[in-house]
DNA sequence: CTGTTAGCGCATTCAC
DNA sequence: GTGAATGCGCTAACAG
């Protein structure tokens, strides 16, 4: 079924017909409006979105490359722009780059062959900028959560140096001075922004590293309690760190938050329903997601920056305000 | 930058660029292959797949449609489909229904004018047979944990029934004669089969029933507690529901395992960091997706059909094989 | 308001 | 082994 066996039935045009289906960008009589869309109706007809493509150069496709897809962080905000693009009527092309650098680029480049009309990048620690082949090809690119030094398009994140500074006030509110810090291998990205901030923070805590894993945390926590060098206070640099520390702390027989003062820095779904639930301070993934969006295909209204991540008090850090889980 | 850019630079025809770039379907001298890779190289020629397709009725782009992309179980099998796809050479268009029959329609409709190459529904209950359509268009596609009554394709799924009998026999063996069992609202779809295999299992009962979500089970956690209707012996449909039991356990104060043994039949990497850590039966989400895809794009050596779920022995049932979270 | 027509970039047939 | 020419299905000039 193409245009012209449409244009056929309804004894018109296919200049016509495709005004007809593209409501515009020409004024078609009511009568043969009504003319072609019996005829579309009656063949099935289904738009070939390829050639559609090919002739006006705009696909409605955007291509989204994630580091990781299956921590709930990105998987989290992953979502969200999947949706916030196709409440703006594209489709989402994805792709896993599994922290490989090489499998970042080829992703980008088969997603320029696709001839996509933007590309979303959520990259973690390291990669080259990948955004500079979209700019090459004339293609537009926002980085989301992290971006390569010296990049050569936007990125959006939010405020992570006040979302420390409330963790860190709040453990001091509960009356702890040393304040140690789960941070990743190394200190590249957001995570490393997070680490500095604590660092400018706190005067003299311990700094314990792992990578972004509930194994590599619980690891660590069993370790610490097994030595008895687990500090009372700590803030994770991310949920899954918090929740292997939370697993390892419950198989080493360590109390938390009775032992173990803890506040993680992402604020995933996943966070409100650990035992005990995770104290956090939430990034707005939600805003993060739709504004990069607006960002990324210049709509009229966009969306405004996001902010600080919010403090939100459950039980893991000493807090008992809220008995429920919920 | 088009095939004839190159072509001109190599002095030679398009026809003879895309022989080179395709290699084939016709044979090229060794010398003017050399040339045409020279120029392209020289040009930074990107194919455009979108006239490609166009011309070859075929995009390498393959869709699929979730039921929900958030929770861990339907993100992991949205992982390893991805990947496998990815192995074989195909982009992957993702799209999430979240759970609404209409719009599960509106997206298959949508890939369907995409031109992709197949389909792949990981539908959750309910819904109608959208591999209709696509059948209708000369597009093959796959149901993966789901299919609707009366589907027109072929379904890919685990063994649930034995995974069932497994956990029941385990819990028995723990000493347990009355084990309950959390559904989800109804019987349809594979929940349905695992709520029919243990009630196969297991005489007289409770049956309890809450949504797939964290939230809700630890709703009917803390408000059995409350009543001091808690059974001793639980198996969770999902892994969702199990971490809201584990969460609604720890609020209201009771020990797991101790006072509750708990099951879980998804087996999703988050139930081996819990606390305590989850005993599952864990569905072969690689296996499935691998399988899935093989039977999608009829490659040569298709992957075995996925057994059954594996009974992992954790904590929550009472074992005590392993202390470490590990 | 409607119809005719020329490509978009590429794969492939047919001639050489 | 190579090249010229055709058309995939659609959009957008252009002409009526």
């Amino acid at each position: 079924m193409t245009l012209a066996d449409v244009a056929r039935r309804a004894e018109t045009s296919t200049a016509v017909v495709s005004y007809v289906i593209n409501n515009g960008p020409r004024p078609v009589a009511a009568e043969t409006r009504e003319r072609v869309l019996a005829a579309a109706a009656e063949l099935g007809y289904r738009p070939n979105r390829v050639a559609s493509a090919l002739r006006s150069r705009t696909t409605g496709v955007v291509g989204l490359v994630l580091a990781d897809a299956q921590t709930p962080y990105f998987a989290t905000l992953a979502g969200h722009i999947e949706r916030a693009l196709d409440e703006r009527g594209k489709l989402t092309l994805i792709g896993n780059a599994g922290y490989a650098a090489d499998r970042q680029q080829d992703l980008v480049e088969r997603f320029l062959a696709a001839q996509v009309d933007g590309l979303v990048i959520v990259s973690a620690d390291g990669g080259a900028d990948v955004a500079a082949h979209a700019e090459e090809a004339g293609v537009p690119a926002v980085y989301v959560h992290h971006q390569p030094t010296e990049a050569h398009a936007p990125v959006i994140a939010a405020d992570n140096r006040t979302a420390v500074h409330e963790a860190v006030a709040h453990l001091r509110r509960h009356g702890h001075e040393r304040i140690a810090f789960l941070a990743g291998p190394h200190d590249i990205g957001p995570v490393g922004l997070r680490r500095q901030a604590w660092h400018a923070a706190v005067a003299d805590a311990e700094l314990l590293r792992c990578d972004y894993s509930r194994a590599a945390a619980a690891t660590v926590a069993e370790r610490r309690i097994t030595d008895g060098t687990m500090p009372r206070a700590l803030i994770t640099a991310t949920d899954e760190q918090a929740i292997g520390i939370l697993a390892g702390a419950w198989a080493g027989g360590l109390v938390v938050p009775d032992r173990l003062a803890l506040i993680s820095l992402d604020g995933t779904p996943d966070s409100a329903y650990t035992a005990p639930a995770l104290t956090v301070t939430q990034q707005p993934l939600h805003a993060m997601a739709e504004h990069a969006v607006d960002q990324l295909l210049g709509t009229s209204s966009p969306s405004p920056a996001p902010s600080a991540a919010t403090l939100i008090l459950r039980r893991s850090c000493g807090c008992d305000h809220r008995a429920s889980a919920l």
